[in-house]
DNA sequence: ATGGCTCCCCTTGGGAGA
């Protein structure tokens, strides 16, 4: 079973490549974010041709997420709990084939420090304590989406320039931990400990040329999603195609439970 | 330190992204 996390950067915009690469990878599950369309432009026509189902939650301009399943999907979730007056769209959660999946867009958080900041902590925090109930469960759990943090100094290409980021501060890096004390994997780093793998290379100065990336993409996975783990990796070459987000979609392969 | 580029919007320039 292949789940892969996607952040497009306008599901609209980005319409041609998603359906190039759904064809290409055929992945079972996809995570998507930063939809930038509000529910009733969500492109489900278009996905339902490609042969997948679709839970979504857009908002106007920015943020959105949704998960789309070649399979049956059960929405478990919309939202995190505990703060109602969120506006943001970001967290949707379903039961795919027996395994619990998050989709997650945490907020970027820059400037910092600042308002932002301070959301962006909130928001880590709130989820955090939504992952130690899913955590407890003791069943197969898959958090995955733009976590937009580099975990390490090896996630990101030139470490002393992010130093003061939202991405990469202190407390940002101090949350993430937090966050995998509770005693999650992360995939990636499980299966390639020590290579430069990114999944963002920003628009600018040829960063994807020069793979001058960073690594905020993440599948953060329970015990019961850990021991059926196979393989995983970045689709890094759609980021090379015309008209690409600025993310490359990564993605993990679970053996059948 | 800045700005480079690309997305979105009741667009034509501004906010946000990372």
């Amino acid at each position: 079973m292949k789940i892969a996390t996607y952040n497009v950067n306008g599901v609209n915009g980005r319409l041609p490549v998603l359906l190039r690469w759904l064809q290409e990878t055929a992945p079972d599950v996809v995570c998507l974010q930063e939809l930038k369309a509000p529910d009733e432009k969500f492109p489900l026509q278009a996905i339902n041709d490609a042969g997948y189902q679709a839970i979504w939650h857009g908002q106007k301009s920015w943020n959105g997420v949704a998960i789309l399943s070649k399979t049956e999907i059960k929405e478990l979730r919309r939202g995190l709990p505990s703060d109602p007056d969120d506006t943001h769209s970001r967290y949707i959660e379903a039961l795919v084939n027996g395994i619990v999946v998050g989709c997650l867009y945490l907020p970027n958080g820059n400037p910092a420090p600042g308002p932002k900041f301070d959301y962006k902590l909130q928001w880590f925090e709130r989820f955090t304590a939504h992952a130690r109930g899913l955590f407890d469960r003791g069943i197969p759990v898959v958090l995955c989406g733009d976590y937009n943090v580099m975990p390490t100094e090896a996630d990101v290409y030139k470490p002393e320039r992010w130093v003061n980021d939202a991405l990469f501060r202190p407390e940002t890096r101090q949350a993430f931990k937090t966050l995998m004390a509770q005693g999650w994997t992360d995939a990636i780093r499980k299966l390639y400990p020590t290579e430069t793998i990114y999944t963002f290379w920003d628009y600018f100065r040829d960063a994807y040329g020069r793979n001058a990336g960073l690594r905020i993409d993440h599948f953060l996975l329970s015990p019961q999603a850990d021991t059926r783990l196979l393989a995983a990796g970045v689709d890094r070459h759609v980021r090379g195609w015309e008209k690409s987000s600025d993310h490359g979609p990564v993605w993990i392969e679970l053996a059948n439970g």
